[in-house]
DNA sequence: AATGAATGAGGATTCATTCAT
DNA sequence: GATGAATGAATCCTCATTCAT
């Protein structure tokens, strides 16, 4: 009988374990990819024996699966909280900010995100489909109305969505070589950086 | 004996196999990744046997290692062809298209190195310090003087560079999440886009 | 996480299952060689399946150093057991009857050692140096001293240590030549014959 | 079509490449052992292509079976030498004079013999019933008879020839070992030991 | 809830041998 | 005679998963 029959809320011992197996099997599947990923691997960091992980997860597809519900959640959050009352630059400028902090505070899961598309999507495409594309037509809509509006220079409300995933989530997905070429003060450069490109890019 | 060693010419059935392998490989390693990738798939893709393929090469990691090697050579063409001589704003602009055109003409270039980056550049990392390195640095020195002349917009010259690598690549790497995203046109947006975005950044 | 790491005791199970299986490999060793053993015939001999056996040593080469690790210590013991404090004649005497028993008992392990050195000691080579030389240096003097003393008669103390080697170990490292060759009683005989020899040999 | 078809006398070039490949495969199987070599080994060995080895040979077992098949030839003739008119102590040490000798000058040869006995002979058994099992079946009567004359010291005949084999042989097959433990002027030593030994074992 | 033990399905690689010229 | 090219049959090993307790 599996877990995650949802007939009992789960205990105390089981979330934890259940939490510890997430962590774990993120840093593994960051780093290796779904395929260059092993449940030894994930067994070892989390502490946990290969068969308790079966326990908790109906395989290691489960534990990828769940890995991305998850990020999708949280991954949206900064777009969601764009707000359509607010001053157009500053909420689009708050945007970014929270991106590239998010890039420096959970790099495992923007690479976690990048394997996962890299490979074609083959697990997410669902959620992308059903969250994140109603999610990005309502914000383009939004830049639109307030490129009309005459709030932000001209821009192709589209892909300025995608620079901003894409210029952002590099620090994460792309650290290695980041730090191999970037000077001190890495975060903060990012972050004055990018303010300052979408500020001259998007002052009305 | 083997192959490489360079003892005599590639013969040109010789010369036509390598370059069969190294196709099927670059579509099979762009997908799957090194670790999600099999021999049999490049089998498959080449339509050569598996024995046959390690005829040609040492081994799956050979058949990574050249690639990417054939990878870095033209990976870094565009910044290489920047003129110290030329008009500042135009010829980083000149830089982000060919890159932004190379990532749509070379999607599989661009997603094996990335993934290759993504994993922490276990068999990349020597190429980067001993290629990619001294030519960033000459870069940035390069556009430091611009921006010291007065002849481009103030900018972080190593963080400027970044972001045409993600804003140019991410067309590539992210090519599902993209399509499923954009309008039509994705090409022609994606350079209009780009073109104004750094504009707007860069002219002094 | 393997089971080799001396965290815990071995379970009953585990004990029995690697002694099947190192059985199982001596027997295929000693009559194929390292190179000419597979594992699949020591899955077969052992009773066990391949990824089994290979649950409870590292690979094939594991399996063989642990057989050769084990075979040093019981195949240097009667040199151990010869007394300084004995009688020279006496001492040797038992010292070879000892040899040949052994190759009679245990012909499987003497052929293992035997392909080890015919094919230069690549894994044993350590061992050797370690274990075999010095016990070898001590022996050999203690001979020169008896012979010294008058109580041998004067002989080469090493040749005389490689013949005892040699004409023990031959009943079992080419115990198909002899069984072809030889009368009815071979033990009985062979152990007859080496008493013999040595005893006039060695007579003071 | 085969070489070996008795239709026409081999060429000059081909007597000297089959003799190349022999010497070649010698070395290679008296190190590796039959399993153990590959035709690569004796491709490089020789100097000659693969297909080519295959040309003057049937394939990896003929080869071998020629090399033991050319072995035994040579290998019997120190005992066939041994004159029944001569002076029976003289004889048979002028026998061990010989055989450690061949250790010492051939010793490939005796290493290609000990590695085939040991594997159970599958591939010389015939060989030994035809060509060595009378030999030394004459030869046992003619010491039984030396020694019924009183010519010689009372000794088990049979076991007397297992011993000369033993020891002289061990020179060759443990050499890794002998040379690990032995002082210098092995070789001298060697020959004077064992005519020392058995000398005193023999003379009546 | 947990784990030691076991395995079937791959997966990279080796190697004797064959093919084609 | 000779060799570059090719391959089927192993062979060692990995790994997600299952079994038994």
């Amino acid at each position: 009988m599996n877990v995650e029959t949802p007939q009992k809320k789960p205990s105390r011992i089981q979330q934890r374990n259940r939490a510890k197996i997430l962590d774990a099997a993120l840093e593994v599947f960051a780093q290796h990819g779904y395929r260059g990923a092993t449940l030894d691997q994930i067994a070892e960091a989390s502490g946990l024996s290969k068969p308790n992980i079966l326990y908790y997860f109906d395989g290691k597809e489960d534990i990828h699966v769940t890995l991305l519900g998850q990020l999708m959640d949280t991954w949206l959050d900064p777009m969601r909280e764009i707000d359509p009352g607010g001053e157009p630059l500053e909420e689009l400028l708050r945007y970014v900010r929270r991106k590239v902090e998010m890039s420096f505070e959970y790099p495992r899961e923007s690479r976690l995100f990048a394997n996962e598309i890299l490979q074609g999507a083959p697990r997410i495409a669902p959620h992308l489909e059903a969250d994140l594309k109603p999610l990005v037509d309502r914000t383009a809509d939004l830049i639109d109305g307030w490129v009309g509006a005459g709030r932000l220079a001209p821009v192709d409300a589209r892909h300025l969505i995608f620079s901003i995933w894409a210029t952002t989530q590099h620090y994460a997905d792309f650290e290695v070589q980041v730090r191999m070429l970037a000077e001190d003060d890495l975060r903060a450069r990012a972050v004055a950086f990018l303010d300052l490109m979408y500020r001259r890019m998007l002052k009305p």
